[in-house]
RNA sequence: CCAGAGGUAGCUCAAUGGCAGAGCAGGGGUCUGUAAAACCCUUGGUUGAAGGUUCAAGUCCUUCCCUCUGGA
């Protein structure tokens, strides 16, 4: 397998096994380029069940082209998710032990080792070490554990990733684009907001040899604003020519400026939570002021009732090509899943066609 | 025609005779490795009409209007 890869380029969310409310089949394949699904939901775990039994793999069951790059997530960071918002998890030394909403009576155990059978299971083309993320609030002492135990982690996964692959992979990479020839391990780097930690962290992972890097934890600081100078510190402490993978990142602003400082490769949920929330992504001078490189069109605002022009008369995409505003409106006001699925497609549409931008 | 139940915000309904409220809808906002189909803020009132009792009436009394259910 020899797969390459233009760069900066954003991987659409498919957590659960499918883009949120997008077909596949909705977005180009010149557009989208990679996937990025994650370990730790109970569909996926099932769906891993079930790809074992029956010897095949998730691109085949989907259907997803050959060239297209699966990225799974190890599921560190839901996990903070599940221990943040519903009290429902604890990390130990041996990993993370949670309950989920659904079923909180059954226990879980999410081994370092166990994600990266997961995930080669699932046969992605990027996988990711289990970690220990922190929302950046936490002090001093919980930062330096955490990271050191991510550490820890990240050895675990390697180790099994080695045992599972079997070859280390051969990379050609620069700003413009990545190639490799199989399964690639990221390691994320933690360390919060503190810059000591962040070097530290790089530095400890780089020097355990992985293929590419995650900027782990929370990239906005006390404020909101893009952690510009903790990205820098990720960046910059890594050997020169590192991959950098920007997990969780961000708004069309964030991805700009993670590009300019060394970032390459970036998923985020806002694309997909967005639209569903009634926010669409559009080209400047086409909506209301959000962003340095992009205007908002709150699509549930009174004065797009009657609006009968594409959401954004510059995007190709099929929602932009085939109904008004007005429309989009009223099926999202009344939570029309077609209104999701319809708003998802430009927001994801508009993403991708936002990274070719950027790559010119 | 008789009997019963009811009429309060756009809708569905709360409120011992004591400041007329909630949910939804409407309007505005938030969202960053998705347990967010979420969350936050917010505009709405001659309590069916007219009289009466009372310090005080959505609430009690009288008449009328309308709705629903059952009966003739």
């Amino acid at each position: 397998m020899q797969k390459r890869l233009s760069l900066p380029v954003f991987f659409p969310d498919a957590t659960y096994a499918a883009i949120h409310s997008v077909p596949f089949h909705e977005v180009s394949n010149h557009l989208l380029t990679g996937l990025v699904v994650t370990t730790l939901h109970m569909e996926i775990i099932g769906m891993t069940e079930l790809l074992q039994k029956n010897s095949v793999t998730y691109r085949n069951m989907a259907k997803l082209p050959e060239n297209m790059t699966l990225l799974t997530d190890s599921g560190g960071f839901q996990i903070l998710s599940l221990i943040n918002k519903h009290k429902l998890g604890k990390i130990t030394e041996e990993g993370a032990v949670f309950k989920l909403p659904d079923a909180p009576k059954k226990k879980h155990l999410l081994t370092p080792e166990r994600s990266q059978e997961i995930q080669a299971t699932i046969g992605s083309d990027i996988r990711v070490v289990l970690d220990v993320p922190l929302m950046g609030t936490e002090d001093y002492k919980t930062t330096k554990e955490a990271m050191e135990r991510t550490t820890r982690w990240a050895k675990r996964a390697k180790d099994t990733f080695t045992r599972l692959v079997g070859k280390s992979a051969t990379v050609k990479y620069d700003s413009q684009q990545l190639e490799y020839d199989s399964p690639l391990l990221c390691a994320v780097v933690q360390g919060g907001n503190d810059i000591a930690l962040r070097k530290e962290s790089a530095q400890q992972l780089a020097s355990l040899g992985f293929d590419l890097f995650g900027f782990g934890g929370w990239p906005l600081d006390e404020n909101g604003n893009f952690n510009t100078k903790i990205i820098e510190t990720f960046v910059e402490s890594l050997p020169s020519g590192s991959i950098t993978y920007g997990m969780g990142i961000g708004t069309p602003d964030d991805i700009e400026t993670g590009y300019k400082i060394g970032m390459t490769i970036f998923d985020c949920v806002l694309p997909t939570r967005n639209a569903r929330h009634g926010s669409l992504f559009v080209t400047k001078g086409n909506g209301e002021t959000a962003g340095r490189t992009y205007d908002l069109v709150r699509i549930g605002s009174q004065k797009y009732e009657t609006d009968l022009t594409p959401v954004d008369k510059t995007c190709d995409c099929p929602t932009c090509k085939n109904y008004t505003r007005a429309y989009l409106r009223f099926l999202l006001k009344k939570k029309n899943p077609v209104g999701f699925t319809l708003a998802s497609i430009h927001n994801v549409w508009w993403y991708l066609r936002f990274m070719t931008r950027l790559r010119s």
